[in-house]
DNA sequence: CACTAACGTAAGTAATGGCTAACCTAGAAA
DNA sequence: TTTCTAGGTTAGCCATTACTTACGTTAGTG
């Protein structure tokens, strides 16, 4: 899956990270983008170019202006991938997620839950 | 949320998503992983230490091993997010969600699912 | 037509970050 | 204790890359 990486990648970077969440929030222009963030506009046209070519975000021209919306098939191919990680390892993870499921347990956890003693970092 | 940010930022390196990605199958010590790497071992423990402060993985001191596993609580917190922004976009993702779920649908596509007649690139 | 608005692209610069080499530390075995 | 194994840490080099400025392009408007 090397557009796995490419998403991870395009994702990295901070910048791009808070557009990618701008878009996610409602399909932006790319002056409405820019006009938010500490950076110049072509900068902003870069930025939304990885997000592009990692299959994050797609564009859709509106006269002069393009607008930029989330991919579906790129979130999900990220879900996935998640989904699947925690599935692999559901067995190890057992007690941490009945643990994090239980959310705002009771204060004092017994045992907490790793094996045979050894600490944990 | 400036832990999703670490997150993505450690596994935007295409060698460290590697390394993630080979934890992820099961706990690994540092040797094991830059036996099978083109990169030193001092250069995975760093991968391994950003993996750590993103909150990813954990290691457990087994001698003088170290063994990394992956941490539930950051897989989770990745899986949200993504749940996140997949339903804040079901509405406009409703077609094209249906098409993926779909999967191998009949090869004509009618109308393709986009609005307007607007060319999507 | 000319003019403007909204973008993308190219080039050049500055800074981030990944890598190796050398060194230091903590256990286990002799 | 000495020796060996397994890892973490630091310093510095070098390649990547994010950013700005300047320019080119396309679509709408007068």
């Amino acid at each position: 899956m090397a557009n796995l990486e490419k998403a991870f990648e395009a994702l990295g970077d901070p910048t791009r990270l808070a557009i990618f969440q701008r878009i996610a929030t409602r399909p932006h222009s790319v002056g409405e983008i820019a006009g938010h963030l500490p950076v110049s506009r072509p900068a902003v046209s870069q930025h939304l170019r990885v997000l592009k070519d990692a299959g994050l975000v797609s564009d859709v021209k509106d006269g002069t202006r393009r607008v930029y919306e989330v991919r579906p098939e790129g979130i999900e191919a990220l879900r996935r991938y998640f989904d699947q990680v925690w599935e692999r390892n559901l067995k190890a993870f057992q007690a941490a997620a009945d643990k994090i499921s239980r959310e705002k347990g009771s204060s004092d956890d017994r045992s907490s839950g790793n094996k045979a003693g050894k600490k944990v970092h």
